[in-house]
DNA sequence: CCATAAATGTCGATT
DNA sequence: AATCGACGTTTATGG
């Protein structure tokens, strides 16, 4: 890993073109080769940058100008670093990254809501998870009370592509005469107001589910019998 | 803009949780406070990361290690970096950017489209661009030889989102008996399987277009007359 | 390797 | 503040 810091000018052309005027900025080399570079504010997306893999060539303007050329391995991308005046320059070997570990995905509500089905329904009971039809898995299948099917679309945040996607997998179900009647229920930690209207315009049930509420009922640790 | 390579561990507790062991990686604390940690690998996007606006506090773990506390403004997403040795540690004044000029890519199609219809399919003439209904503007209203209605739809990359869109359109606008019978036309640079499936069955046409060739039917260099 | 869906998506425009 | 659509999306996962 590099770390410069530097008075540059940046092109990039490849699938688009984009220019950074002459500034200040941080120039971040990784070790395969990529090149980040990031301003003092923003997010956590650089200005610009060029992905593995992709080799760097450090030469010469025609005017004497300092000149990185980062290329794609692939793809024509082209990223052109004019440097002017290099302020920091430092090298540092960081080993490999262990990574990162996650916990609270959309993956880990399916697991928690399929083991938790009275979540969304008194009396609800699991057919099965990642139920495939021709379109794609639903993510839950369970039965009601009245022993009639429930298809589960879970998302972490409930947007109006979810009930999009719930209403395609029961279009489809409710073709197949050994499911139908097939009825929905949108999952969601959280369900913007939108998606909530299209859903109950099409007869689809929203459930706001709380994930450490789940959590907390899967732990062993804190139940009471 | 402060540049640390360290020695940590870190740990994100907000909308997930996730954890990263011990391990040498860069720190970028930005003036706004908000913070990445690089490793050195993977593409632009962080390990871990907190998003302005955020604060930043250096303390010291019960156990006396350093520890980087940063609080999300409004949320209450924590990223706690304990610090178990520091290998470099350096501030750099950039000054404000003057930011990233982009040549777009999306528009311009839409533009190019609205020009050469015929790339729609032979005799299709313009009505209007962004024409205008209840849930939002479509990218292209058209007429093909029949003089009936069709509603075009313009992505880069044709995915199953952009058919949903266009046909929320159609719906809508043949409840419009003034402009009844419109059918539809997803055009993209490239079309998903998936979405191609979905548009054919709901009665769709896919056009795939090509953006070059388009442009060279628009550049006066390269026409014979 | 290709295709699809999720993401602490981010980012910008518009209401 | 919330919504919507684009992104050089990136990233993970399954066939």
């Amino acid at each position: 890993m590099r770390l410069v810091v530097a008075r540059c000018q940046v092109d990039y052309a490849g699938r688009l073109a984009a220019h950074l005027p002459l500034a200040t900025r941080v120039i971040m080399v990784k070790n395969d080769g990529s090149v980040l570079i990031h301003s003092d504010g923003g997010s956590y997306k650089p200005l610009n940058w060029m992905s593995p893999p992709c080799t760097l060539r450090e030469g010469t303007t025609d005017d004497g100008v300092a000149e990185w050329v980062v290329t794609a391995g692939k793809t024509d991308d082209t990223l052109r670093i004019r440097i002017e005046e290099v302020l920091h320059d430092s090298a540092h070997e960081l080993g490999v990254d262990p990574g990162l570990r996650k916990d609270g995905v959309e993956k880990h509500l399916q697991e928690l809501l399929a083991e938790h089905t009275a979540a969304l329904g008194a009396g609800m009971t699991l057919v099965r998870r990642e139920f495939m039809t021709a379109i794609g898995p639903v993510d839950l299948l369970c039965r009601d009370t009245d022993n009639a099917s429930v298809a589960v679309e879970i998302k972490r945040r409930g947007d109006i592509d979810g009930v999009e996607q719930l209403t395609r997998y029961l279009e489809l179900m409710n073709r197949d005469p050994s499911l139908r009647p097939v009825r929905g229920i949108f999952a969601a930690q959280e369900i913007k107001p939108q998606a909530r209207v299209l859903a109950t315009d099409r007869g689809i049930e929203c459930v706001v589910v709380n994930y450490d509420e789940l959590r907390g009922i899967d732990d062993p640790s804190l139940r009471l019998f």
